[in-house]
DNA sequence: CTCATCCTTTAACAAATGTTAATGGATACG
DNA sequence: CGTATCCATTAACATTTGTTAAAGGATGAG
C-alpha cells in the first residue's frame, strides 16, 4: 500500500472521530505501517512491550484478560474503521496490560506511539483527535460498567446487539459471553428466549 | 490556605502518582483554588459545564450516574490524597457526563483544566504526572470491569474491602451495593455470610 | 425524652444464572 | 466417505441474586 492509498484509507477513519487538516493527515500517514494478522492471532501480549497506536482497516479484534480463575474475559471489541484504545491507556512504561487478538483476518495501521505523541503535542487538531479517541474509549467503558452493574443479562445482550449488530454471527459465543459477564450456556438460553 | 500551605499539601499527593520538579509543583500550585463541600453535596453535575481538575485534600467522594431504570449507579470512589479522573476523560466539550458527590465533608484543590493542559504540553514531568493519573484511572476501570464480569458478588465484596478498607463503615451501603452491582439487600446478606 | 425518619437487617419466596453432563450440528482433515 | 474436533444447544439441578414486606436500630428534631 503506497502513501496515497494509506492516506485515503486513514482519512475517513480519522475524520469520523475528529477531523484534521490535510497537513496533519500527511504527518500521521507518514508514521503508518500496515500489519496483517490471521484469525485467532494475538498481536499485543500482556506483559510485553508495545509502543504503537492502531487503526483498524479491516476485520475485528478484541482486548481480553485472564480472570483470577484463569478464564478469558473479553474487555472490548474493536470494529473495522475504529481506533484501538490509546497506547497510554493500555500500557505502563510501554508494557501492555492487556492482550489483543484478531477475531477475523485483520489489517491494521500501526503508528509509533512516541512519534504520535509528539504530533499531539505540536498540532492542536491531532491532539483533539487523540483526546477524542480517549474520551470515546472512556465513554464506552462507563457505558459497559453501568450495563454490568445495573442491567440483567438479557438487557445486556439486547444492548450488545444494538451496538455490535454483526458480531454475534461472526465470533465465538464464548467470547461474547465473557464480554457480557455470563456463561456461554446462559447466553444460549437468552438467545433462545429472545428469538420469539 | 496560602501558597506555601497549598504547595506542601499538594506535594505528597502529586509525588505519590509521579514526581515533579520543584518548579513544576510551583506552577501547579499557582493554579490551585480550594473548594469545600458538605456531606451529600453534588459538586459536579452531569450535563453541566466543568473545566477543572481536582485533587482530594480531605474526605471521600464518588462519581455516579443514573441507570436506564433511574437508579443511581456508583462508578468510582475517590479517597483522601487521590486525584479525580482527568477532565478530558469525564467531559466532552467541557460538559460533564458524570455526577460527583461529596460523601463526607470534602476539601478539594481545583485547577483550571485548560491551564493545566498547557502545563502538560510544556513540562514533561507534569505531562508524565497527568498521563499516569490517566493510566491509573483506566487500570482501575479494567479491574472493576473484570470483577463485574467474572466474579460473583461475594468475591467482589471481598475485593472491595481490600481496596477500600475504611469505606464500608463510612458511607451508605446503598451506594456500595450499586458500585458492586447488587442490591443493598444482597449486600447485607453477604456481609452476614462473611462475618463468620 | 419521644417521635419521626432513614438505613440496615431479616425472612419468604421468585427469578436469574451457574454447573455438570449429554446431545446435535458444522467443519476440517485424513 | 468417515471421523475427530469444536462449538452451540438443551436438560436437570444447585446456587446466587432479586423482590417484597416487615422489623430492628441509630440518629436528629422538636
Amino acid at each position: 500500500m503506497n502513501f496515497e492509498q494509506i492516506k485515503e484509507r486513514t482519512r475517513p477513519l480519522v475524520n469520523k472521530v475528529s477531523p484534521v487538516s490535510e497537513g496533519s493527515l500527511d504527518l500521521m500517514s507518514d508514521l503508518i505501517e500496515i500489519e496483517v494478522y490471521e484469525k485467532g492471532e494475538l498481536f499485543i501480549d500482556k506483559g510485553k512491550t508495545n509502543n504503537k497506536e492502531y487503526f483498524v482497516y479491516e476485520g475485528v479484534c478484541r482486548s481480553f484478560l485472564l480472570s483470577p480463575e484463569g478464564e478469558e474475559v473479553t474487555i472490548s471489541y474493536y470494529l473495522e474503521g475504529g481506533v484501538l484504545s490509546p497506547n497510554k491507556t493500555r500500557t505502563a512504561n510501554h508494557i501492555s496490560h492487556l492482550n489483543f487478538q484478531a477475531l477475523t483476518k485483520l489489517t491494521v495501521a500501526s503508528l509509533n506511539a512516541d512519534k504520535f505523541e509528539q504530533l499531539m503535542i505540536n498540532y492542536i487538531d491531532i491532539r483533539e483527535f487523540g483526546n477524542t479517541v480517549l474520551q470515546n474509549e472512556l465513554l464506552a467503558k462507563v457505558e459497559k460498567e453501568i450495563a454490568l452493574a445495573s442491567l440483567n443479562a438479557k438487557e445486556r445482550l439486547i444492548l450488545f446487539r444494538e451496538k455490535y449488530h454483526s458480531l454475534e454471527n461472526l465470533i465465538s459465543h464464548v467470547d461474547i459471553a465473557s464480554y457480557l459477564g455470563i456463561t456461554n450456556i446462559s447466553l444460549s438460553r437468552l438467545r433462545k428466549g429472545l428469538m420469539k
